[in-house]
Order: C-alpha cells, then structure tokens, then sequence
DNA sequence: AACTATTTATAAGA
DNA sequence: TTCTTATAAATAGTT
C-alpha cells in the first residue's frame, strides 16, 4: 500500500500487528461513518481487537436495534430464537399437563381422604367405599403379615434362647468346680430381690 | 474527495447517493477484510441499504457468533436471548418442582388404594389404616346423608300425592255428573294391564 | 505521535 | 453498471 504493497496476509511481528490495527481501525470506523451519512444507510461494525477489546460503530442510536433487524432479515439466525421459542411452548404444554395431573391426583387423594364428598352422588360414593374396604383388606393383610413376622422372630429367638441355656446347664453340670446345684450357687442372692427362674443361670456374675 | 472535497452529508440526489453507495460499499467491506486478515481481529459489518437489502462481513465463518460475542461482552441491557434463556431455566424448575409432586401425590394415592405397602413397616401401616376408617366413616356418613335425603323426598312426594288424592275424592264427591265411585270411572282401563294401585289418579286422561 | 512517500479509494464523467 | 481519470484519503515504514 504505501513504501511497497503489504501482502494481504497476518503481520507475524506483534508490534507491527497491534500498531497497523491502531492505525486501521479508525479508518474502517470513519468509512462506515461516512456511507451511513452520505448514503443514509444502516451500518453496524463490531471489532474485536486480539486482546478482546471491543470497539463498534452503529449508524443507529442503538446498535442492538440494528443486530435485531439483521437477525430477523436471516432465516439461520431466526431459527435459533424460533426453536427458542417452540422449545418455551413444549415446556408451557408440560406444566399445563402437569397441573392438570395435579388436579386430577389431588382429587382423588382428598376423596380418598373422605373429603368434599357433598358433591358425589350414590354411585361414586358407593365406588369410594368398595375401593376403602379393598384398600383396608390390603391393610389388614399387610398388618397380619407384619405380625406374622414379629411371631417368627420372636419364637426363633426363643428357640436360640432355650438352646443356649441347655448348653450352660450341661456345662455346669459337667464342671467339677461347681458341683453343688446351681440354685444353691446363686451369689448375692439375698441382696437381690429377682425371682429364681430369671437369675438362676447368672452363675458368678455380680449384680450390675 | 476527489475532484473537489464532498460535504460530509445525505446526499440529496437519489441517484447520485444510489451510485455512492454502489462504490463504497464494496470499500468498506475491503476495508473490515484486510482489518481482520492483517490484524487477526473478529470484524463483522452489517449494511441495510436504504431500500432494505442486506450486504454483511463477518471475519468469522458465522456471523452470529461475533454478534453473541458482542452480546456477551456489553451488559447494558439484559438482552431478549438471555432473559429467554432465564425463562427457560425457571420452566425447567417448575416442572421440576412439579414433576416431584406428582411422585409424592401417586406414592400417597397408591398407599390409599392398599397398593405397594410392601416396604411399610407397622407404624406407617398403622397410620394408613388409621386414615382409611376414618374415609369410610365419612363416606358412611355421606351415604347415610344422601339415603336420608332420597327418604324425605319420597315421603315429601307421598305426602303431595295423598294431598291430591284427597282433593280429587272431595271433587268426585261434590260433583253431580259423576257420582259413581272413583275407581270405576278409569277410562280405558280394559286396555292397559296396569294396576289399579297405580292409574286410579289419572281420571279422564288419555292413555300415553 | 508525526512525517511522508506511495498506494488506495473514489467523485465525476463517459 | 462499469470504466476512466484526477484527486482526496489512507496508511506503511521511518523517525
């Protein structure tokens, strides 16, 4: 361009790189000045410098005003905002389904409940009531197996329990060191008010 | 500029600012090229000639990311994009929001309705059981209710009909032409096999 | 930032 | 529109 033609390629030197940008920059700003004005054109120039600085030019007041028009002027921009705003309808959709299912579920809920029956005729009241004594059954059912269970539990530890204890007694029995009957081997047991059957097999352990 | 320096203003003439702009335009557009290859800078140039068509540079392959760019890096306004993008996300909690309730209201119907009461240990399943007589004593209740009001409306309609059917006899009674006994002035009687418990009112009346 | 030799852009005319 | 041409404007390299 001037002093011998530049190539039309990047200026490796970063200095020289920063200095024409400085150099550039307002010229390409002047001329996009100038055609907005002799030519009453709408321009916008956006530049961002290497660093990340901006500088702009906009013919209009507002150079969003501008970018808006060119968004609306191309169909690829216009997709974006478009599925944008399909995308904000679906959900709408959703939560409308959703409230709705709301609804319906807490409706049923309450007459579950037995509440705001004073609007169900003798059908539907008829209805609740066999879905009520079918839920209890159910209940009932899973009660009677809850307690079913504890039985289980509580007679297999009976069972363990009784096993322990004929095992201790055979080994009292069996030590030679205890010969004498184990309800008479009892210690503290005049200090201790317990009944026999509970304390006659704490041999030689002292009261807590 | 040339052959004598252009007053930086419209141009007036139509034609004249038509051509202006067909010889600038392309400068300008050169002009952001060489800014952005010499410089490595993000350039974008948007042009709306006065009759509306569009002419643009961007340096970038897609123009709409150095226009985000540009978005992302002025705060002066919340732009539409982005409040948009807000909107989305309080949607999405919404119907998250939402979506969460629907679990519990299904989990609390289907305890109600005696299903999945598998993993309910006693206390819960003492509760439920609890809620469940206490449904259907108010469904009893409402049964009773509407079972009652069936019962006075029925008495109500007795009472209006036996009040006709006194009036009725009295008019019989009182009238000459008709001395005969009610029951024997039923009109096609012969013809309709019903009771007499229940056409001895209708007097006179054409059978339907 | 200022200077300046040149290139580039472009107004007016064809 | 495009070409031509005279001249203004921009700017690369230097200081």
């Amino acid at each position: 361009m001037v002093r011998g033609k530049v190539q039309m390629r990047r200026i490796e030197n970063a200095t020289s790189r920063q200095v024409t940008f400085s150099k550039r920059r307002p010229g390409l700003l002047k001329k996009a000045y100038e055609l907005s004005v002799l030519c009453d054109a709408e321009v916008a120039v956006i530049i961002f410098s290497q660093k990340g600085r901006l500088y702009k030019f906009s013919s209009n007041s507002e150079i969003r005003k501008t970018i808006d028009r060119y968004r609306r002027s191309t169909n690829d921009a216009a997709t974006y905002q478009a599925n944008m705003e399909q995308y904000i309808l679906r959900l709408k959709q959703e939560t409308t389904d959703m409230e709705r299912k709301i609804e319906l579920l807490e409706v049923s809920l309450r007459k579950l409940a037995g509440q705001c029956l004073g609007s169900c005729l003798m059908d539907e009241i008829q209805e609740i009531g066999d879905q009520l004594e079918r839920s209890l059954s159910s209940i009932r059912e899973r009660k009677a197996q809850l307690l079913n269970d504890q039985i289980r539990q509580l007679q297999a530890k009976e069972r363990s329990l009784k096993e322990e204890n004929a095992k201790l007694l055979a080994k009292c029995l069996a030590n030679p060191q205890s010969t004498a009957h184990p309800r008479t081997t009892t210690i503290h047991s005049r200090s201790s008010p317990s009944t026999d059957g509970e304390t006659r097999l704490f041999i030689g352990l002292p009261e807590s």
